[in-house]
RNA sequence: GGCUCCGUAGCCAAGUGGCUAAGGCAGCGGAUUGCAAAUCCGCCACGCGUGGGUUCAACUCCCACCGGAGCCUCCA
């Protein structure tokens, strides 16, 4: 599929070693990459957004490098939590999976996120999943009890050696299954079923798949036995990745990934605690935990993303090293708004100028296809060095928050020369292809991060009341320009002042004035 | 208690054993504008939690302390 791809020196921090590592393939120009998706019990937070979008940025960047990547991301859809809340609803299990599912999957397109190849579900995986319980007992690291089957971690000897801790310190899982393990670390592979639960036939009689085997099952089923990348937050290095590693490779007798990347989580402003987190739980009863829920963002991804967009969102994300924990809120992401306006204003720019949209400027989609004109205007030049700059960070384990700089920095080299040149007048058509040529690297580079991939939805309503507020706007601005050509200046200022107390900022320029409305 | 991670200007946030510590938001001065907005130019940490240590040299390495976060139990 890819030809044989210029190897680049990208750097990848490993869970597993503590320390940067440098990347590469197990086969070479081949990149096999596992996310651990959610539990779909109940609609997405943005803290289930961090991952993806990560990851997604990973893929984009490592096929941008002639990696032939995929990237798969499970769906949990079998589990005690879906059992209890399906209740609580009177809906099936399925169904309330079916719905969380669509949820989930529609606040990832908001986002941009679009890379995943494969989302594998656990109830559509149920045989692979006994067949890899079957050989762990047959091999000796799991064994029956009752009708539930346990994995053994004494029999690990690498046990404990991602999250660095032994297997003598866990306390395990408590509840009534822990009586039938051997030890207190041993985990659940597979569940017996209790009546009424949903369940599936297997060697051990009817029952469903502990929390862990999943992810080991179908990994294997779609990357092999070992592979590339697997990520997660950092919550599930313990106990989920451990406990996927050990099986893993205890059935295999080889590793199960080669790096491990763990995002940073993500807190809500004005409270302790990630989103989501167990202090939610904790606060417990009903309404005061949906209150609370909401209040850390929790829940309302969709207004979330209708007051923000996606794209602010995403670029919030972007902003700082996944490693890190961000503080998520209101006012972060209005911030990370604002900035981003810049490059719609300039985007507006280019539009004015050339009567074309910058989101139909043809961009290189390739690392190893980029070709630097061989006399590089000034511009060119600067716009090159930026990319290089750009292009290093993203190296040094997709430091996503030190490139964005350089996009900042090369919007401003491009507005510097844009005024310049005065190109709104001159609209020369030598300076407008030079403009497009700068604009093109920055298209390159943004869409590495996945934003100004499509314009913004503007701030309004539905079309048809878009299309009245702009003829509005139309007959509005032509009285002030009438008052302004005759300098009535208060008439005209009154105008202005009006419309920005609605939300609507008007800028006069040489060539007529132009309006938008502000986004909070 | 055990194991991790973090602490950089008003706020957000990159980064490095030794050139002037990125960038963004906010703010200030200037160019521009009828005035604004936008854009551009300039300013904005003699300092990188605190105290020690290693080193020719540390914000970057080590130790202690203070503060914050995560995991050890379902969790992206």
């Amino acid at each position: 599929m890819s030809d044989t791809p210029t190897v680049y020196p990208l750097r990848v921090y490993n869970t597993l070693s503590k320390t940067k590592e440098p990347f590469e393939t197990l086969v070479p120009g081949h990149v096999g990459m596992y996310l651990c998706g959610p539990t779909v019990y109940a609609e997405a937070h943005i803290g289930h957004m961090v991952g993806p979008v990560i990851f997604d940025t990973v893929k984009r960047y490592l096929v941008y490098c002639g990696y032939d990547v995929t990237w798969v991301v499970n769906i949990t859809d079998v589990d005690d939590k879906l059992i209890v809340k399906s209740r609580e609803k009177g809906i099936s299990m399925f169904q309330l999976a079916t719905q969380m599912t669509a949820d989930y999957l529609s606040n990832l397109q908001s986002l941009g996120v679009d890379q995943i190849d494969r989302m594998p579900r656990a109830t559509d995986s149920m045989g692979e999943i006994i067949q890899f319980v079957q050989e762990l007992v047959s091999r000796g690291f799991a064994y029956e009890s009752g009708s539930d089957v346990f994995f053994d971690v004494t029999k690990d000897p690498e046990y404990g050696r991602l999250s660095n801790r032994t297997a003598d310190d866990q306390q395990g899982e408590g509840g009534e299954a822990a009586s039938r393990k051997r030890s207190a670390g041993d985990f659940a592979l597979w569940k017996s079923a209790k009546p009424g639960e949903p369940s599936w036939p297997s060697p051990w009689g009817d029952g469903r798949p502990g929390w862990h085997i999943e992810c080991s099952a179908m990994s294997r089923g779609i990357l092999g036995k070992t592979f590339d990348i697997h990520g997660g937050g950092l919550d599930l290095v313990f106990p989920h990745h451990e406990n996927e590693m050990a099986q893993s490779r205890c059935c295999h007798g080889q590793p199960m990934v080669k790096y491990w990347m763990h995002n940073g989580l993500m807190r809500a402003a004005n409270d302790s605690g990630k989103v989501g987190g167990r202090s939610d739980r904790d606060a417990g009863a009903d309404e005061v935990s949906g209150k609370i829920s909401r209040s850390k963002g929790a829940g309302g991804l969709a207004s979330l993303i209708a007051k923000h967009t996606g794209e602010r969102i995403r670029f919030f994300l972007l902003r700082s090293h996944y490693r890190s924990t961000t503080v998520f809120g209101d006012e972060p992401l209005s911030e990370a708004g604002a900035s981003l306006e810049t490059f719609y204003r300039l985007f507006d720019r280019y539009e004015r100028i050339s009567g074309s949209s910058v989101y139909t400027i043809a961009y290189c989609k390739k690392r190893s296809e980029f070709h630097a004109p061989s006399a590089p205007t000034p511009l060119q030049a600067q716009c090159i060095e930026l990319r290089n700059s750009f292009l290093g960070k993203m190296d040094d384990d997709f430091n996503t928050g030190g490139a964005t700089a350089d996009l900042f920095e090369m919007a401003r080299a491009i507005n510097r020369w844009l005024d310049q040149e005065k190109l709104e007048e001159t609209k020369s058509a030598t300076a407008i292809t030079e403009l497009q040529s700068a604009l093109s690297i920055l298209r390159e580079l943004s869409a590495l991060l996945g934003i100004f991939m499509k314009p913004v939805p503007k701030a309004s309503g539905s079309d048809s009341s878009a299309a009245i507020v702009s003829g509005l706007m139309e007959l509005v601005l032509k009285l002030r320009a009438e008052a302004r050509a005759r300098k009535d200046f208060a008439t005209s200022d009154a105008v202005r002042d009006g419309l920005g107390a609605i939300g609507i900022t008007t800028q006069d320029g040489k060539q007529g004035t132009t309006w938008q409305i502000n986004r909070t």
